[in-house]
DNA sequence: GCTCAGGCAGAGATTAATAC
DNA sequence: GTATTAATCTCTGCCTGAGC
């Protein structure tokens, strides 16, 4: 506990008889205050006085306890962006590169909404207020909510406050809308679809591209995944490309070539390519080869699938690429990368696939998350359903 | 010279996948 | 079911180069 400096003490008659109020004036260290504080005694001599000093100390030093539990000394000088500082340095020790990079911009957000203010000025209903006023959407909302708790409960367990203020505060999620279910229902490409959007794309650099959606589509693998390939991941006789690797491109761009491990263990395997997905890979391996020996910019750093300066393909050309041309055709969906993942999925589980092999397939560890995000109801399996009960 | 598509990155928003 | 981690997606803007 810091000191506690004490001021002027002096001594008045109480109104009852034969006792005396002795006064002291005193700062507070935890309200920086200047307060003061008393106790009654039945004599007004030296040593009562030294009797009273005492005392009122105790009183002192037990009140400033019971605030400190409520408010802690350092809270009021400790700005709430120091404490994001702290905890970002803390987490860049145990966490990957692009989770990291996540947590930077959302603290970045929260460090310009919390502006100068102190760790110690924050309360539950400040906290409960400023959630509620947020417009995101329900997931976000919710990894918002949980970052934030974090940095609470850092600053709570390293004594910067001494409240557990998320202990109080509660985030209040706005109901599952139509404009949700219809967002899943667009995620969807039959091969026939993209065969349509692919057919678009017939200039060569159109078509590099197309190709690289296609087999997106045939293996199911992720951007990351199929971005880090190289040639030595091909295994030809097998048929198989080892997925060992992800691109990060959360540091500095695709230009960086960061690998790191899959997203997770399952991820780790062998997918087994078809007929066509050979041939698009074979398609790759002359193209690559021209470009290397026209291309002027082009370096070859020995991957499947790069762009035309030999860095692998960028995720962002890929999807504008595959947008422009899937609206030409006329679709209204969603046109990112990672929906040709669900399309395959949904595509093998359409033929009548078994859901093991899907599963390991796709690297999911538990055959519930294939289910769960990836099944969507296709119109083949709806029309089918029909011919079952017709049946019988 | 104009148009169009690729190449590239930063910041904010959202979702997937797993752990608990 | 919730929390946490890790990835993808959106929006934007500037630049380069090929084709017409």
């Amino acid at each position: 506990m810091r000191d506690i400096k004490v001021g002027s003490i002096w001594v008045e008659k109480s109104k009852t008889v034969g006792k005396y109020v002795w006064r002291m004036r005193y700062e507070n260290p935890v309200t920086c205050k200047v307060e003061k504080t008393s106790i009654t005694l039945t004599s007004k001599s030296k040593q009562a006085g030294n009797q009273a000093l005492n005392l009122m100390l105790d009183k002192i030093k037990k009140k400033i306890e019971k605030q400190s539990a409520t408010l802690d000394i350092a809270s009021e000088f400790i700005l709430f962006s120091d404490i994001i500082d702290i905890w970002l340095e803390d987490q860049g020790r145990k966490i990957k590169h692009s989770t990291y990079a996540t947590r930077t911009r959302y603290c970045n957000i929260l460090k310009k909404d919390f502006k100068g203010k102190a760790i110690g000025d924050f309360s539950p209903l400040m906290i409960q207020r400023y959630f509620n006023k947020m417009p995101y959407t329900r997931k976000t909302l919710v990894t918002y909510f949980g970052i934030f708790r974090q940095i609470m409960n850092f600053a709570f367990r390293l004594d910067f406050i001494k409240v557990d203020l998320m202990k109080k505060v509660e985030l209040s999620v706005p109901p599952i809308t139509i404009e949700d279910m219809e967002k899943e229902r667009k995620k969807l490409f039959s091969y026939d679809e993209l065969k349509q959007i692919f057919i678009l794309m017939t200039r060569p650099d159109c078509r590099r591209n197309a190709l690289i959606l296609e087999f997106l589509f045939l293996t199911g693998l992720r951007y990351g995944e199929l971005a880090s390939l190289k040639w030595e991941d091909y295994d030809k006789q097998a048929s198989y490309i080892d997925i060992n690797s992800t691109l990060d491109y959360s540091v500095g761009g695709v230009t960086k070539k960061c690998h790191t491990t899959p997203k997770t263990i399952a991820s780790n395997k062998k997918v087994y390519l078809s007929n066509r997905s050979i041939e698009i890979l074979t398609y790759f391996k002359s193209d690559n080869t021209r470009l290397l020996q026209n291309g002027r910019s082009f370096i070859d750093y020995g991957y499947i699938f790069p762009s035309r300066t030999g860095n692998p393909v960028s995720w962002r050309d890929l999807g504008r690429s595959f947008a422009n041309f899937g609206k030409r055709a006329g679709f209204d969906r969603k046109f990112s990368p990672h929906a040709l993942r669900h399309s395959h999925i949904t595509h093998l589980v359409e033929s009548g696939a078994d859901q093991v092999a899907i599963m390991e397939r796709v690297g999911h560890s538990d055959p519930t998350i294939t289910t769960k995000i990836y099944t969507h109801t296709t119109d083949k399996m709806r029309s089918r359903l029909v011919d079952l009960i017709d049946e019988n």
